[in-house]
DNA sequence: GAAACGTTGTATCGAACCGATACATCTGTT
DNA sequence: AACAGATGTATCGGTTCGATACAACGTTTC
């Protein structure tokens, strides 16, 4: 599921170790709190299975490294140390780029439904959804509803209960609504995405955006 | 953490592995899903230190077995089959009791905020709260309030950004709301633990409520 | 009545993941 | 010049997950 991660923000861009982190952090807000001692070895681990390629940067050519740069602040950092970038080659930063296996891979496992999808792995998925095709996309979204159909009946069942302390009442009942609710942005999420596919039936492409491969 | 869960349900009754894992999901909602491969291993660590102690039912004598079954549909199909559950002593319950050290331990594991409490520790801990003081409980509260305002934060500003696709902008959004709600989630139990103990000091102790090691 | 299936029940294995920690380099502050 | 703090890579031990195996019992079905 970490590897899935990787390897949908190494897609848009080559990124190094720390760098992935943060963006996992950020525009991935559901993968927040990845450990280096998950992200290290993960790496590590599709390096060794061909699905990236990590080379060391500001060893060999300091001007390459310039578009392999992530942050902004990264980059200008690097402009302004650009006269000791080149004196000091110790300890380099390792870019990671994805290979075509990679690449393979990656739609493989985003297709995948894996056994659960639990709330982590589907909001990750949803959030590369724009790489599926309507029907997996529909899929997953339906996937995940039943899911939470079935969660939401064993959780009213817990509601029922009389033998519960203001306290855990308080957490069963949080609970419950979280699920409501996460229920609700399902069924927003579903017709919006069959609205989606019958206007491109009847209108196919109809502007810039859209099509299988959707673009950002 | 699954330790607290375990000690937190045998503090209200012996029960069997099988048995705390159907607790772990009807009444504490946020440990569902808790997997045998977390939860044998626990018991046989919890065991080792002293914490609980199993004893295999059905073998000795069947009569004492009746106090310790958990569910109420586990009673009777033990009442119906009585007549085998003599002859049949193989592979029996292990029923496990918490011990004066796992009462100790469940104390300390309950009031350590650990490092950071995520959201299932949070909970967690809340489901036990009626066996905290006021001022740990209000203390544990705050701590979940703060953190997840530095999370809002750092939410928010991933919802600022225009880089998102739909669908990776939709997670996000729905993050940002989920982390809202528990947010005034939060505010509403601290709200109401403050008039608590408020009225806990102007009137001790009024109803048959109440008390520091709160009762169910 | 036996075959098939579902539930209850204990247990283990490998892999994934977390939290802490160590260490190194560079930047900015005082 | 000293120090704190961000950036950056890496590993270690322990916890948890997901799959799987096994065994006994109940219920349904042919």
């Amino acid at each position: 599921m970490l590897d899935l991660a990787i390897l949908g923000l190494l897609q848009e861009g080559d990124l190094h170790g720390y760098e992935i982190r943060r963006r996992l952090r950020d525009s991935l807000g559901t993968m927040a709190n990845i450990s280096f001692g998950s992200l290290y070895p993960a790496l590590a681990k599709l390096e060794a299975a061909g699905a990236v390629r990590g080379v060391e940067a500001g060893t060999a050519s300091p001007l390459a490294t310039g578009a392999a740069m992530g942050s902004l602040s990264g980059e200008l950092a690097a402009l302004r140390s650009k006269r000791t970038a080149i004196a000091r080659p110790k300890k380099a930063k390792k870019v990671y780029k994805i290979t075509d296996r990679g690449r393979a891979l990656f739609t493989e496992l985003l297709a995948t439904p894996a056994t659960s999808d639990d709330a982590r792995g589907f909001s990750l998925r949803l959030s590369f959804a724009k790489y599926l095709t309507p029907e997996l996309r529909i899929a997953l979204l339906q996937r995940r509803r039943t899911q939470l159909q079935d969660r939401l009946s064993e959780v009213c069942a817990a509601t029922q209960r009389n033998d519960l302390d203001v306290y855990a009442r308080s957490v069963v009942d949080h609970t419950a609504e979280g699920v409501r609710q996460d229920l609700a942005w399902l069924d927003s999420l579903l017709a919006i995405e069959r609205e989606r596919s019958s206007t491109d039936l009847t209108h196919p492409n109809p502007g810039g955006q859209v099509m299988a491969p959707l673009n950002d």
